[in-house]
DNA sequence: TAGATCCGGATGTTTATTATCCGGAGTATG
DNA sequence: CATACTCCGGATAATAAACATCCGGATCTA
């Protein structure tokens, strides 16, 4: 059989958590091109090229166009939610879309008959609003300093050094 | 541009939650065809039908094989939350699936470097827990309940009668 | 001016979802 | 027991979404 295919984030949703932690411990000032960090993520560099577009637009992450140019993050890390980044990649569409079904079949009512959403919508809704509460309670700040505090110390080290490479 | 596509859940979600509240109502040792359900809320039978063997499986239905045959509810509905319905047709997989991209590039360390699940990963797994949470405190009984008390009238009744030939 | 970079539209590829069909097996009813 | 009705699940097809690439143009730095 094997329906199961589960609601399922988009993978841009990882790239984009990363990239912003990752642009969150560049010294001011600094820029990293997109090429740079499909290149440290091993990402395709123009897919990664795209939600890095959207970030932009967003207003989490600033372009520098020209040369040492790259993107840079807009504002603080302090000021970044976990949920700006998840919603600017993924849109703010809540994943349960009614489709209006107890609208059709023979027992279907005029329009009027249909108030606002209904029991079953406002359920799905509210775990959506959960769901959304707990994303926008971490912040890109708070994912650096979780890194740096549980990541493996070679890794840290080797990562600091790539980055330092690369604005060079 | 446009890429923003929005993690979503399957229709099949919604069907599924129509049909357990449907089959809530239903008068003890009632039960109806996967035609009959299809019938009622305009859906495509082959398609639904799909959905309630897993309904089926998951232990949420019950189905009666033969004339007068059908689905109904395996359990009370006070026993079934919307969890286990969207659970059941849609898995229990969470929606933020990593793919390890740490790992990848040119600062990648070896496997033993990475213990568990890092603090990214962390943050998704904890949104995606108090979502399930939402949607497994309440149950299909809850739902009838509001559908009875905010239903258009005239929708309950033609529903009402609908049943009652259905069964018939 | 030259080189680097972002921007966004157009396009192609791959994968997931949606949908249908059919033979087989089980069951109540007469 | 014969029959009509129903679920079961595998195979397959159609459609939609996600993933990925490319390129011309604009923008900026040095
Ligand atoms: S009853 Fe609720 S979930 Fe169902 S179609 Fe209406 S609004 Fe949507
Ligand atoms: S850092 Fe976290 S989210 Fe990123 S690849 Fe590793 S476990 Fe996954």
């Amino acid at each position: 059989m094997f329906i199961i295919r589960s609601m399922k984030l988009s993978d841009g949703i990882e790239w984009g958590i990363h990239v912003t932690t990752l642009l969150a411990v560049l010294p001011p000032e600094g820029a990293l091109p997109a090429a740079r960090l499909a290149e440290f993520h091993g990402v395709p560099a123009a897919y990664l090229a795209k939600h890095l577009q959207a970030l932009s637009r967003a207003g989490i992450l600033a372009s520098i166009h020209g040369p040492r140019g790259g993107y840079r993050l807009a504002k603080p890390a302090t000021e970044i939610t976990v949920l700006d980044v998840v919603e600017a990649i993924d849109g703010t569409e809540p994943a349960f879309r009614c489709n209006e079904i107890r609208r059709r079949g023979p027992t279907a009512q005029p329009a009027a008959a249909y108030p606002l959403p209904c029991g079953i919508h406002r359920v799905m809704v509210s775990a959506d609003l959960v769901w959304r509460a707990s994303l926008r309670s971490v912040t890109v700040a708070d994912l650096v300093t979780t890194v740096a505090n549980d990541g493996d110390p070679a890794g840290l080290v080797a990562g600091a050094k790539w980055i330092r490479d690369a604005l060079a």
